[in-house]
DNA sequence: TTGTACGCGTTATCAA
DNA sequence: TTGATAACGCGTACAA
């Protein structure tokens, strides 16, 4: 096993100086450091995070989670993942704040990642996909804050990592998944949540692009929500009101419950199959009934854990990730293999 | 944060004396260590896996496993998922040990792990579910060597650990799955790996449990193929052409590309629709050509790395595993969420 | 520019 | 029955 202490015996320097090298702490002589650089590699050194971990108790790194989750189902399993991935790490003195808020008001967001700015090691965020939250965010790399972003990513921006699933396979999923349980012939709905978010229409663009192989699906109507369960009891009825033919109904964001309550006022033989995403209470609640038999999963609580663990690793151990985005499968489940 | 030494202050006694009672060693005295003990509890303490990891490197504790993986494709991404956790623990002085057979033999497994016992701190094994080998276990345990079950599981036996997936529940989610592709009324064909595999048992009364919520589902043969694919291949031929109704077929474990060929050999309007477990390269190949639609998936990769895990969050850590059965979810696949 | 020394929390050894 | 001390690998403050 390579140490530091190893390598600076060989090359004939203290332990220290092969710490200033390997760290880039200045203050050393280009040969001794090139020698060290040479022989670090030769053996292939890896710090040990056991001792990284040890040294770094000292600092407290602390992660601050900026969530847009309030009233949002969804973010509970991934809150709890989080909660149980910071207390497995808080032996090593790790801190996790959270500081959540409702709905995607960008000003909000900025004024909450502001706050939390000054004494922050790592930031794990949904952020909001606008330029102004981009550019704060950049702004905390330079820092030095390690950002991840948790469920949906933002354009143009430097963070080191992304944790969530493929929207778009998503999309493509749902669709291929109303072929198998219609056939080739199908009059779908849609009820997506927003167009101004960039995570429900990939889920669109997914679908569509799959049903270029269905020249006989057709889809008649796509409603926006605003992932609101009576909004979308509203829009829900009226557009099975419009279309009576519909056979499948394709929910892409929240206010699943509202639609299948919709989807309930139908006498059962007229009722559509109906595709969801996320097992959130009400949704199950749904399933039991009835109006919605399969959800796509996104592995909620793997991605608070991840998340955490990314960040944890990097401030207490030094590994910097392996992927810069870790995506999760879109699964198929049934009430029984929830 | 509460460590040994601070207990030790707290006690008014060394930290060796701490150790000594927080880890049994014995040579205290009756009343120094029932203070440690209460102050342990009062506080809360919590052994640092950091500073362990860092004593234990002179350990080299070493991981054996021993898999009945030969020509059994599945356990590829069991066994990438192993080494990739073997990897990331190397640093920890972790060692880990491949030891692979062909098929069930019960004297076979047997003589490896025998092998193995002389030099192993940990064992993870998918063990026949034979007496013999439970007692032989058993012995590892007595011997404090951490036993470790992947995949399937064992009867009386005291292993630590389970890391599988939940057989009987494949098999209720798959005739769920068929009932929401078949209706309530179908013709099912099953063809099972082997009825001596506990596994595949379970699966089957699985789906008969799912089964009895569907009385028009008709069962109407169950053959054996023994996990090969020729006797797959010759089987299902024969099944299909018995029961040319056949409009749901059943492939409870191995030779699904067999089962597929035999399949393929019908004109295409007369294919019933195929669930298999598993997404291995031959079974994907034939997702490929349409003939299996549907999987179900048992997160292998997951397994592997969870078992590895265990062993050495109580080899390295010396933490105990929180839960004795980590069962992943079934999830249902298709070609275009694999 | 380089080396030394200490601390992080644990285990292990040796001395008392 | 106890305590002191060294070691594990790394970070860092300070001395040379």
């Amino acid at each position: 096993m390579v140490t530091m202490k190893k390598i600076g015996e060989l090359c004939g320097v203290s332990r220290g100086t092969v710490d200033r090298v390997l760290n880039g702490r200045g203050r050393v002589s280009p040969q001794t450091e090139a020698a060290i650089l040479n022989m670090a590699k030769q053996l292939g050194y890896e710090p040990n995070p056991a001792g990284k971990a040890l040294a770094a108790r000292k600092h407290k790194p602390l992660i601050s989670v900026v969530l847009s989750s309030e009233g949002n189902a969804f973010f509970d399993e991934v809150l709890r993942g989080m909660k149980e991935a910071a207390e497995e790490y808080e032996i090593y003195g790790l801190e996790v704040r959270y500081h959540t808020m409702k709905g995607y008001n960008v000003d909000q967001q900025i004024e909450l990642l502001k706050s939390v700015k000054a004494y922050s090691n790592a930031v794990v965020v949904n952020p909001i996909d606008s330029p102004r939250i981009a550019e704060l965010l950049n702004q905390f790399i330079e820092e030095n804050i390690f950002v991840v972003t948790v469920n949906n990513d933002i354009k143009n921006c430097n963070r080191q990592c992304f944790v969530g699933s493929d929207y778009f396979n998503g999309g493509v999923t749902a669709c291929a998944m109303f072929e198998i349980v219609l056939g080739k012939k199908a009059t779908i709905g849609i009820v997506t949540g927003s167009n101004q978010i960039l995570g429900h229409l990939e889920r669109l663009e997914g679908f569509k692009k799959r049903m270029e192989q269905l020249p006989e699906f057709k889809i008649v109507d796509v409603m926006e929500n605003e992932d609101d369960e009576i909004t979308s009891y509203n829009v829900t009825q009226k557009l099975l009101k419009n279309y009576p033919d519909i056979d499948g109904l394709f929910l892409v964001a929240g206010g699943v419950y509202g639609a299948s309550r919709a989807v309930l006022d139908l006498p059962e033989e007229n009722r559509p199959f109906v595709i969801a995403f996320d097992s959130v209470p009400t949704t199950v609640e749904m399933m039991h009934k009835g109006t919605v038999k399969v959800i796509l999963y996104q592995h909620p609580y793997r991605q608070g854990h991840r998340s955490i663990d990314l960040a944890f690793e990097y401030l207490v151990n030094g590994r910097s990730p392996a992927k810069a985005e870790h995506v999760f499968k879109n699964e198929i489940r049934l009430l029984e293999n929830l």
